[in-house]
DNA sequence: CGGCTGCTTGAAATGAGTCAACATAGGTGG
DNA sequence: CCACCTATGTTGACTCATTTCAAGCAGCCG
């Protein structure tokens, strides 16, 4: 299911303080230079809870900007099993990785009914050359994406189970206060199992943790609503 | 201590097969294009085991080339100690995190004299504008990192401590043959201190997993020097 | 030749995983 | 619309991999 014309001005305006606003907005780009990076978003699609985005594999040179809802990313071990490698929001930009293979080495899928869009890397290089200023957003896209990883190295490396699972809260609760949206209680689209596995922790875990959580009166969790009762006491626990 | 007019013609032909040479040589740039971009290359300097390359939190717009011997990255937590993010061996680029704030958000230490290039980011940009292939190879670059990243998630959320400390001297063994060395018997830089926190692990925890390793004719291990005997089976444990 | 740092080894402690049972919500079909 | 069924989530008891603590060893530098 796909449509075009989607513009990247609305695209942008609808999201101002992400990723995707960031790739054109900052540095005020003209209305001809809009136009142009308008015409790179090819497909807009919606895909309902479960179905894939890409695959790791698919030999597409693109990146995707979820609109709307959230997917996550993920790879398959030889072992079957998966290691989901993110959450993604609206405003946020998948597929950075495998670019050098024109292969996606990661798979997505929908965790909710999100709406994506396509942009055809190829295009985006072409366009680069000619708005320099656009060449800079999408290096600092991509170098920020190494960061937010070099953070996660860190959790899972020196943190306990209960600063990855407090940490995991505020990083949700940051992302949607930038998107405009409650930080103190929000609706978490994934489940237990994802968390647990994001986190290199087992379910059963996460679940005892959540729940001390909330017997000590720092969230409040009602299935998959949570609501941050004590930020300052969640902020001591991450970092403790 | 630094020396000025290093080529990066030189430079990309002193490791063929890595990196740094892929930002160039893939294409077949014109002689003029190369020329521009040796401008870029400011410094060249010499480092000693130890020395800091740069720290967390420097204004520097710039990206590294590991010339010869290694570094490592790595931040500091608030607690004090540091998480090593990677080791980086001759050709290997670093410093690609953090772009987007202008600011290193991770140090870089010396493990042995080592030489290294700099090279501002700004200037990078204005010829990536001149040479359509150059930046097209930047994001390779960048892109292959968070590749690179997304492994290392996947170590540390699934793999157990013997899986680890196998895949390790994998990834060693495999970048050290990509430089035309042996991938046989190579000499670690880092002390087994460093491998634990990189790995997540104890190091008495790597002690004991290498000597497990060598009492099974798996790999040989005086010290530093690492000879991997039994390819094959290293490979299953790592993958198990 | 000390003394220091890095490394190894053993024994005990523990955090998180596993296994198993149970609870609850949401969806499906009779 | 209700009853059932399956998914997902919770809770408890036990196990085990890894850490921690403690001690000893070995190479290396001044």
């Amino acid at each position: 299911m796909t449509e075009t014309n989607v513009s990247f001005r609305a695209l942008s305006e609808s999201c101002k303080t992400c990723s995707l606003a960031e790739l054109c907005l900052p540095r005020g780009l003209q209305n001809e230079e809009m136009q142009r990076l308008d015409d790179v978003i090819k497909t807009r699609c919606v895909v309902h809870s479960g179905d894939m985005l890409f695959k790791e594999g698919n030999r597409n040179r693109s990146i995707y900007a979820v609109r709307s809802g959230s997917v996550k990313t993920f790879t398959v071990m030889e072992s079957g099993d998966e290691q989901i490698l993110g959450f993604h929001l609206p405003g946020e930009i998948i597929g950075l990785a495998g670019l050098d293979e024109a292969i996606h080495n990661c798979s997505s899928k929908a965790l909710e009914t999100s709406s994506i869009c396509e942009l055809p890397l190829d295009e985006l290089e072409t366009i680069c050359l000619q708005i320099p200023s656009l060449q800079k957003q999408l290096l600092k896209l991509i170098s920020r994406e190494i960061s937010q990883d070099h953070k996660m190295l860190l959790l899972l490396a020196k943190k306990n189970s209960d600063q990855r699972v407090a940490t995991f809260l505020l990083s949700l609760s940051g992302r949607f206060k930038l998107r405009g949206l409650s930080s103190q209680s929000f609706i978490l689209s994934m489940s237990r199992q994802d968390i647990a596995n994001y986190l290199g922790l087992a379910v059963e875990t996460v679940s005892r943790i959540l729940t001390k959580l909330s017997d000590d009166k720092v969230i409040d969790v009602t299935r998959r609503a949570i609501q941050i009762v004590n930020h300052d006491r969640l902020l001591e626990i991450a970092d403790s």
